[in-house]
DNA sequence: AATGAATGAGTCTTCATTCAT
DNA sequence: CATGAATGAAGACTCATTCAT
């Protein structure tokens, strides 16, 4: 008779953002229910409303939650770097931005989901908008630390897009499983071409 | 009075297209309606079952027109290009994707919205792929004619993740134009890096 | 180029019921449309207002149709009844009445469906009422003729709910094929045991 | 005020399927709408959908209703029958048949319009066959105590038509209300002949 | 805290009918 | 005569939300 368990709201929180997860990966947020959703946490309907109000906020919740796990993620393997060259820390990066989706191709596919919702759901939007932001200024902290700012500017924005873009084919392709090393291998060689090429140009321009 | 007008097929599934693509754009594909795409076409709702069968054979109409006309896009890009060298090419296709976009930001929109639900509807899913597909050996066969098999394959698809990403990017910033003169820049950059880091490897390339 | 084949007006309207019938036992009469009915004929859907005026006016049409071909079939058997005898009589009533359903199981299942629509559409009910006597009336008038009128009444009526019943239970069995002999037998039976026991209320009868 | 009214699942069952019958009666089955039903029941549409998944649904348990009454009502006229000879058993199966339609006329209509239904719903076609063939096998146990195999055979088909066919006339005669009493009438006398027939046969028969 | 019965607005789909050609 | 494009009312179904228990 452990009907009626009683949890702790964080664990109850917790329990239905990942069943809305699992559902949201099988149907698309577009085609997402409460009621599936519920049935999934093994709980009544109700308590969507009870816990986040309505189904806006949990969707939000979802999102947000996403958000800082990757922040978390990124935290720490910025953390490990043991030689904190500009150039380590922006593979960190990288590392961390495929970390998520290497622990499972479900991430990806909500990830693109949220970001497609983002354009019309306007709490989405604007945790997307930081997000993106984030990354952006991430990696152009280091680059600045490397290249010239005009230079670095373009880096970031090239990365950050890259990295965006590995993600988006990997969600879209069939495939059930994502060559994270493959994708990382292509980001670091961006990196990598990027801070070879840069001083020639540098020089040029410093004699200007 | 022009009640009842009768059109040539292909001009009302024309219309009728458009008024979908206006109506995702406002307010997403997951939340349009029959019902709003009718009006905006100054039609019935009836006309949707008439000329599309019903919703989805609309949303796969409109897919593939979007689809159809980057290709098209492409084609007339490379045709223009005079001289025909292998680094020209991947520009004109580079220029093709972003002229698209360049248009309106409302393509770009629409275009992240189909990739999304492409997850979730099996026709779109296999139109998505064989575009995905396309843009991947369409770069990869210039970029053979330039460097080693192994590399091409790498530059080929992070151009094409480059391109993807600068154009999620642009849909989701909240920016009402997106800036395709720098996320052209960004992608010619890298198709020149990838370009310049290759020659000592392929030291035959430089007797040429 | 035999397109726009101009044809009488009777044999259009013939082509149209002989479409509808096909499509009402395919498909039950509730479900049945007027498209279908026009691809069956290989017509326009416009054609059904054109010559019916509305879909009411051809279900009309198709219940007429059906009572008439019963009628007439009734007649034929009748007339071909050698010795006029009233049992004789009767039982060219029976024959009639099983040689439609013999023709086709197709016509017993139309049959179910227009006396079900009867009782929800007056102009069908009004039909349907008429025949129901005509039947009625029709064995009275020979059960007249060899008992009294009291028992000839039940007779009638036992034997036109008869009639009836197997039909209706032959259009209700999954069976592809009516065993149109078995219940032709079944009638008769009615019919000879109710004769049979009808001499010793009628003296004179059993001097014969 | 009694707005939001809690009922148990099988009283709310029963409410809806009664308002079911009522609207069917009115209209008939194929006319009647989730709405009426819902109007009728003093409740809102999405009640079908939770009660009964969907419109099929509560269809299906309409019939099925209607079928599980009529087999208690013949268990009951059987169970009260105090001198259980055959005879008296095929007389209350008779009385349990007409038992339903003396309570109203509504019943025979409704029970015509499934009959008509279940030619193009399959689950109904199910349930009606094992009406019919209980019915059947019902009457010929008992006949088969009175009477040789095949004459208990076509007696007990005979009879089970004569049932139909009497309810069936009786639903579609326009008036309002059924004469059960002559329909018994008729039905008794049916099985009053067979018997009375049967002798002079059998012996024949038992001489061979 | 948790349930799930009940609601009803919103949407897709169907289809008889109309009418310009 | 005949067509079939276009209409729009009607109906089944979905589902977020509410609320009595």
């Amino acid at each position: 008779m452990n009907k009626r368990q009683v949890k702790p709201e964080h664990v109850r929180r917790e329990e239905i953002i990942n069943a809305a997860y699992d559902v949201i990966f099988e149907v698309g947020l577009s085609n997402t229910t409460i009621a599936q959703i519920a049935k999934k946490a093994h709980l009544s309907v109700g308590i969507v409303s009870h816990y986040f109000g309505d189904k806006q906020g949990l969707i939000n919740a979802c999102m947000l939650e996403m958000l800082n796990i990757l922040r978390r993620k990124t935290s720490q393997y910025k953390a490990e770097v043991t030689d904190s060259h500009p150039q380590n820390m922006i593979k960190a990066i990288i590392d961390s931005n495929f970390d998520i989706s290497q622990v499972n191709q479900r991430a990806m596919r909500i990830w693109l989901d949220f970001w497609s919702a983002s354009m019309h759901m306007p709490e989405l939007g604007r945790l997307q908008r930081i997000n993106d932001q984030r990354l952006y200024s991430n990696l152009k902290f280091y680059f600045l630390e490397l290249m010239p700012k005009e230079q670095a500017s373009i880096a970031a924005r090239g990365l950050a897009a890259l990295i965006d873009g590995l993600w988006l084919r990997g969600s879209l392709s069939g495939d059930t499983h994502f060559d994270s090393t493959l994708a990382r291998s292509i980001a670091y060689d961006y990196v990598d071409t990027q801070l070879k090429l840069i001083k020639p140009i540098r020089r040029e321009r410093q004699n200007e």
